[in-house]
DNA sequence: ATTGACCCTCACAGCGCTGTCAGGGCTTAT
DNA sequence: ATAAGCCCTGACAGCGCTGTGAGGGTCAAT
């Protein structure tokens, strides 16, 4: 399948294909012209990226945890370094909710006093 | 008070101090040799600053919030439009923690799998 | 053979800050 | 007058992607 097919039925735009690529992430066969091309692993292969990076992962920690990670979701046995990795990961994201809330704080804070102004 | 000085008291980096200027945020005078001469105003200006920044708000933002602010935090009367903003910039920050909840759940499931993996 | 749709690589731009460096003046004390 | 320490402006770099454009092949159908 070419790069175009891929980037629709996957909703992935091709400049980022074409950049997975360059980072390592995926790795199509060529055709003799040069054509990028993909197959139904590679696309499985995609999914799961878009499922990691939805967890806040940024390109460089996928590429880590990707080969860990089966088509269905999980995981096997060559990676149990990789919990240390998970752990970092939640708190990262446990930092950004407490940050977050107390912007919502702040935030609640000017609107109360607006409305108790005027 | 001179940049250095300012820097110090407030915990902002001299560049930091700069860009604001630059962005219309702090409106230093000026001694004859072109120094950069911040008053106590000026501090308190950059007190309510750090305040919006950690609320979330960019320095857009800011720019256009920052008059309605006076130093002990409460809002005065001309700026009753501002409550649009503020209710823009609340729904930003639950959907950036909606996001990250979602995240979460990612992560957790993953950790979940890898410990009845092994 | 031509056209249109698709593909290729390379590379610049932009987000919103923030650090850092270069090249140069000012101030104060010795 | 010399040195240390501060200040000035201007500009480039980097984060982690993501879009877009240039310049140029390929493929399929007409």
């Amino acid at each position: 399948m070419k790069i175009g097919e891929l980037s629709i039925k996957s909703g992935v735009s091709i400049r980022m294909l074409r950049y997975y690529e360059e980072r390592g992430l995926l790795t199509p066969k060529r055709t003799a012209s040069g054509y990028r091309d993909y197959d139904e692993e590679e696309l499985r292969t995609l999914e799961r990226i878009k499922l990691l990076a939805s967890a806040g992962m940024n390109l460089n920690t996928i590429l880590v945890f990707l080969p860990c990670i089966r088509g269905d979701q999980h995981v096997f046995e060559p990676c149990d370094e990789l919990i240390d990795l998970l752990h970092d990961q939640i708190k990262m994201v446990n930092e950004e909710v407490a940050k977050l809330s107390h912007s919502k704080t702040v935030l609640e804070h000017f609107l109360y006093d607006i409305e108790n102004t005027k």
